[in-house]
RNA sequence: GGCGCAGUAGCUCAGCAGGAUAGAGCAACGGUCUUCUAAACCGUAGGUCGUGGGUUCGAGUCUCACCUGCGUCACCA
């Protein structure tokens, strides 16, 4: 029984059956201030019931709840305020954590489910930019928090190669391209005649039909439109592997929009057999009106294809693969409508596994106020952002730990680590205006305030040199300093799991803040390496804080230098 | 205009399922390294929680209206 259930416990024995547990359980709370106690049960409810004022019926359950296994348990107002006793709580969690090691927090809820998750998708042809970095450092995350819980995630690079704007790019390199410039640097060149394309285009266009005859052609297995599909994409995506590789990330499957190329026509057929496919303007489209959502079309009026056709039969693929429990889509919030209509379509379809699946939105990355676009040349590159980020990193260490080993690992493990936390530890649903400043900050709530908190740890048990002593009565900590730092840690579990429920890393990227200055906190206050009655019992702290922090790094994809 | 998201300190944001005096970080100012890494810690200052109704014993939190910003609304993804 934890803490928690005790308190609801010691509640129920003194109401009786004037309140059930479970109702005991909704209203008991957690004080703002840990001065006020661990526990706190409002009367205000029962003031209705008893006809009574809140602060005698909080006096009058004080009377009768037996105190034994708290340190005290008193009246404050309205409340019935519960002080945990300490040296048992620490015992407990410290024991707890030393011995499951990085299990601590492990559960079953997965029971083994499998969830894909849609993530990252660059588009081929064109630069990872922030918002890439936004879909896969959550997607990243996700995977892991889901993997902690006891699902089987599937990373899924949903690549953009195919659509329109491979015909665009290939009337482009047409027009003013060359395979030697392409050689030479192959996104940068790809990008500039895309962009020129679009500028162009605003004048003349006659080149947007042009660009969507390409693309029906590469469609239809033109020879040459393939073969230069192919190059484009594979030179692209050498390039996002090496920045896959910096951040960490590795995906399960590279099955983008072309992989779907040839399985849309049993959709659209299926489409057609349950008569829910319509003409209108020239165009094949399912009516939602009844959803209140815009037709999904399916068709262009040219009989190409559309993004929706391609995750139509890209989920249909799916579910056969997997039978997922939830398949995620980690895309930004302004698809929102795409993925109503998607899920509308194949509920209509009939696949009550429409349900299970979920668009993750996150909000959108600004530059000067304005949306980022790549058409437009709006772009902040995230190879630079990631190459700045490692060079402050380097510099810090040169002045802060010039002696460092492995100064240039940790440089990067720093630098990287401070961009994927800057993108983790707000709502996802945020947005947010670019700046670089801001990013690549090593103070105050940021990724490298986290690893610089575990790396003092680290060093003090290096220093300690002994090993923690399990026994649990060398864990009695009364030191009210570490009072914080042991509820903190004793939250872990809760936080993954409503990580887990919300699709929300920021719930992880906070918690691991509140932890670090905590630790800071009781660091900067208490001497740890003192030869006295409690030496074990704060080597287990730091220990299990440590710990506990690389844990929660390690689900936000965070790396955890020892030394820094 | 319809739908969606948001509006909390100068800036960036917390505030979990409504509850006890609204919290951090950055920026400003002032302290703390002969002692476990000062990427840290402590203090000072800073707020009509967009506006107005409603529900409630109690609203930053729920509800309605309005204002403001952003996204989105068929042949892009």
């Amino acid at each position: 029984m934890n803490a928690k259930e005790n308190v609801i416990a010691s509640l129920a024995a003194a109401l009786g059956t004037e309140l059930p547990a479970a109702q005991i359980a909704e209203l008991l709370e957690v004080p703002k201030s840990s001065t006020l106690g661990d526990y706190a049960f409002p009367t205000f409810s029962l003031a209705k019931i008893r006809r009574q004022a809140p602060p005698l019926i909080a006096q009058s359950l004080v009377d009768v709840i037996d105190q034994t296994g708290y340190e005290k348990v008193v009246a404050t107002g309205a409340y019935v305020n519960f002080f945990l006793d300490k040296s048992t709580f620490a015992q407990d969690i410290l024991a707890t954590i030393l011995t499951e090691g990085q299990h601590y927090g492990d559960s079953d809820l997965g029971a083994g489910g499998n969830v894909p998750i849609d993530m990252s998708s660059p588009n081929i042809a064109k630069p990872m930019s922030m918002g890439h970095l936004r879909s896969t450092v959550i997607g990243n995350s996700l995977a892991k928090i889901y993997s902690k819980i006891g699902y089987h995630p599937y990373k899924i690079n949903y690549l953009g190669d195919w659509g329109t704007q491979f015909g665009k790019l290939i009337v482009a390199y047409h027009k003013w391209g060359s395979e030697a410039e392409i050689k030479a640097d192959p996104i940068g060149n790809l990008l500039k005649y895309y962009v020129r394309f679009h500028k162009e285009a605003e004048t003349d266009p006659k080149l947007d039909d042009e660009g969507r005859l390409w693309f029906k052609k590469l469609e239809d297995g033109d020879p040459e439109a393939t073969h230069l599909w192919e190059w484009f994409r594979g030179l692209s995506l050498a390039e996002f592997n090496k920045i896959y590789q910096r951040l960490g990330v590795e995906f399960d499957s590279d099955n983008g929009e072309a992989y779907y190329n040839d399985k849309m026509d049993p959709v659209v057929q299926e489409l057609t057999d349950k008569h829910l496919l319509q003409a209108s303007q020239g165009a094949q489209i399912v009516d939602l009106t009844d959803e209140g959502l815009t037709p999904a079309l399916i068709k262009r009026s040219d009989g190409a294809t559309l993004y929706i056709t391609r995750d139509l039969a890209a989920a249909i693929d799916r579910y056969h693969k997997f039978h997922f429990a939830k398949s995620l889509y980690v895309v930004g919030s302004e698809q929102t409508e795409h993925f109503k209509q998607l899920k509308a379509v194949l509920e209509k379809m009939g696949h009550t596994w429409a349900q299970d699946i979920v668009h993750v939105p996150f909000g959108l990355i600004t530059k000067d106020g304005k949306k980022l676009s790549t058409r437009k040349g709006n772009v902040v590159l995230l190879d630079q952002v990631l190459d700045e980020a490692v060079d402050l990193a380097k510099a810090q260490i040169a002045s802060k730990n010039p002696d460092l080993k492995n100064a240039d690992q940790v440089a990067h493990q720093v630098g990287v680590g401070a961009v994927i936390f800057h993108d983790l530890k707000n709502d996802r649903l945020d947005s947010f205006d670019f700046s670089l400043q801001e990013v690549v900050r090593f103070e105050g709530e940021t990724g490298p305030y986290v690893q610089y908190t575990n790396a003092r740890a680290q060093s003090i048990l290096r220093k300690a040199a002994t090993n923690v002593d399990l026994t649990t009565d060398k864990l009695v900590l009364t030191d009210p300093k570490a009072w914080d730092v042991l509820k903190y840690l004793a939250d872990f579990p809760n936080m993954i799991t409503r990580a887990a429920t919300e699709y929300e890393p920021s719930v992880i990227a906070k918690f691991a803040l509140r932890l670090a200055k905590a630790f800071n906190k009781y660091y900067a206050n208490s001497k740890i390496l003192v030869a006295d009655d409690e030496l074990n019992a704060r080597l287990a702290l730091v220990s299990a804080v440590s710990q506990v922090l690389q844990a929660a790094l390690d689900l936000l994809g965070v790396q955890a230098p020892a030394e820094m």
